[in-house]
DNA sequence: CTGAAAGCGCTTACAG
DNA sequence: CTGAAAGCGCTTACAG
């Protein structure tokens, strides 16, 4: 492949001046520039910006690590990045985690070598370990969905506590009162503040001390089967059930026939991130979505903001509010 | 941020002392090798892949170019790429080009000056220009699902004139004779060998120029709307409709509502890529699924190969089986 | 077993 | 308005 020296070459210049004409910096005289240009067509020349990304220790590339791009939450969140990343003019290196701590430190690892400016991470626990690595680096990182431990950290998250408090109000006023939460790990500060909302809730309805009705698990169809399974146990039998997220209530869907329950004449189900429609069920439950789009739109720019010299000001906590969609038949109970 | 010299410094040793400490190349003593490894965790030095690349012209980078990362197809394809890509070392950076061949040429000449090693791309249509561009740069190409005008070139795909055939033949086994097509984009290879499967098992029942009963139009739910409305027109009225996409499958269920039609009852339904599941409809209709996954896959590691010197072998054009899901109320016709 | 030199492709900072 | 030099971080090829 042609270099910029010799594209010079052809055009009887100095690599410089080819420099000024791709760049459109400093000045060049019409005549040298068409020269140039002349030279840069027949040769196919592409600047390989390798070198300037040497030069000044910027890349314009950001490391994206998600848990599992299948997820069609992820899926939305990650089109929203690329979407911002387009326009501010980065690329995105993409990386799935698969949720495991490991393997998003083998990424992050990689990626600081391959000298990404900034990163945007859904980090798979709490405990995100990685962090000190990215800051003695001196990147920037935006988080998302998902908080940590340390909180200096700018981060775009859902209103988990806010959408957890919303659900479970909504069966109350549906006259529930035995309703079971299937939940995330409790490792997954989504999780958790699902399941602070759901205790606000319960708690300002008067029913206290109802945190062994929340179950927790996974955020995968597996343990939303066996979650399902254990709480039907429970007596007084549940009325509704709360799924965490959309791969739980899946879960809850395969169980439900094998004991012969039916939403929502049976027992009703609202739910978390109603994404995945795999279930003929859907007209029959509430749900509370989060803004993928948005999130990842948002922490983008929030990211470009930063490395646009933006450092210096205050943390970002930035917390979307959930799209409900409510509908009719999430209650009310069955007569027993 | 240290570089190899710093480390260099701290450890008493030369650059390149270091460099094969890190690459695990050539001798050196335990003693240098420790003082290095010492210097190395004081620093919290990481290599800059970006001096290596340089020099090698390999970057072990890779750009993938898909239609739209948020069509659940194109996420198993790119779940499919990323697993092959983590293995064998490489990185991707994700674009999508929204079927626009105007954004797909801006992010090839983007992956060709950021250095990548090949490239991985839906083309938007059958045209496809900058195969010129990348190839006259020496860069490595494979092809996902779509071919295109010309021939040399690495591609793994579905096998959509199969498909095309077997649905078609399912419907004409429930002695449908009325069955209309409702297309893709001319421009789409897909389309024009879902028409072609389409047409040869017509013709193989006795039904010859049928090719008007095939309404091209885009993989879009307004398309397959507006096809829709159009195909109840004709009379005698089709007993039975092929999708060929899932997105035409919704605009599809739209319309039938408004006709007072119900499948399977009064108009039967087959589908191609049944992957967003929107409908409440799914038991009701037979599908034909691409392997998403394994077509990511294998397109990436064919482009491994390609990268790892295997140049000179001949062109590839795998053809994967679509998957069948027969579902047994596809049909029969209704009684007039 | 270890190291000095050169060069991958570019652009900043300086000189003319 | 144009250009020669230096350097970003690394490793190949050579010398000792």
């Amino acid at each position: 492949m042609p270099n910029i020296r010799d594209v010079a070459q052809r055009a009887g210049v100095a690599p410089i001046t080819v420099s000024r004409v791709i760049n459109d910096t400093g000045y060049v005289s019409d005549e040298l520039r068409q020269r140039v240009e002349q030279a840069i067509s027949d040769l196919n020349y592409v600047p390989n910006r390798l070198g300037p990304s040497m030069r000044s220790k910027r890349s314009h590339t950001v490391g994206l690590v998600v848990a599992d791009i299948t997820n069609p939450f992820w899926t939305t969140v990650v089109r929203g990045v690329e979407d911002a990343a387009y326009k501010a003019g980065y690329h995105l290196f993409l990386c799935n985690s698969d949720e495991s701590v490991y393997k998003e430190r083998e990424y992050v690892e990689l990626l600081l070598s391959r000298q990404v400016d900034g990163f945007l991470i859904v980090p798979a626990e709490t405990q995100f370990d990685v962090l000190e690595l990215i800051q003695k680096q001196g990147k920037a990182i935006v988080l998302l969905d998902r908080y940590v431990r340390t909180r200096s950290i700018d981060i775009v998250r859902g209103d988990s506590d806010g959408a957890g408090y919303l659900l479970t109000r909504h069966l109350l006023d549906l006259q529930h009162r035995d309703i079971a939460m299937l939940n995330g790990p409790r490792l997954a500060s989504t999780a958790v503040e699902r399941a602070k909302g759901y205790r606000r809730a319960m708690n300002e309805a008067g029913f206290l001390d109802r945190s062994e009705r929340i179950l927790w698990g996974e955020y995968t169809q597996e343990s939303g089967y066996y979650q399902t399974l254990e709480a039907l146990q429970w007596r007084p039998r549940p009325t509704a059930l709360i799924a965490a997220n959309n791969f739980i209530a899946l879960g809850i869907v395969r169980v439900l026939d094998n004991f012969g329950l039916r939403i929502p004449e049976d027992i009703s189900l609202v739910v978390f991130d109603d994404l995945p429609v795999e279930v003929n069920l859907r007209p029959f439950f509430t749900s509370a979505d989060q803004p993928a789009y948005e999130m990842g739109f948002l922490a983008a720019n929030t990211l470009f903001e930063r490395l646009g010299g933006d450092r210096s000001s205050e943390l970002k906590d930035i917390v979307l509010p959930f799209k409900f969609t409510v509908r009719s038949s999430s209650g009310p109970p069955p007569k027993p």
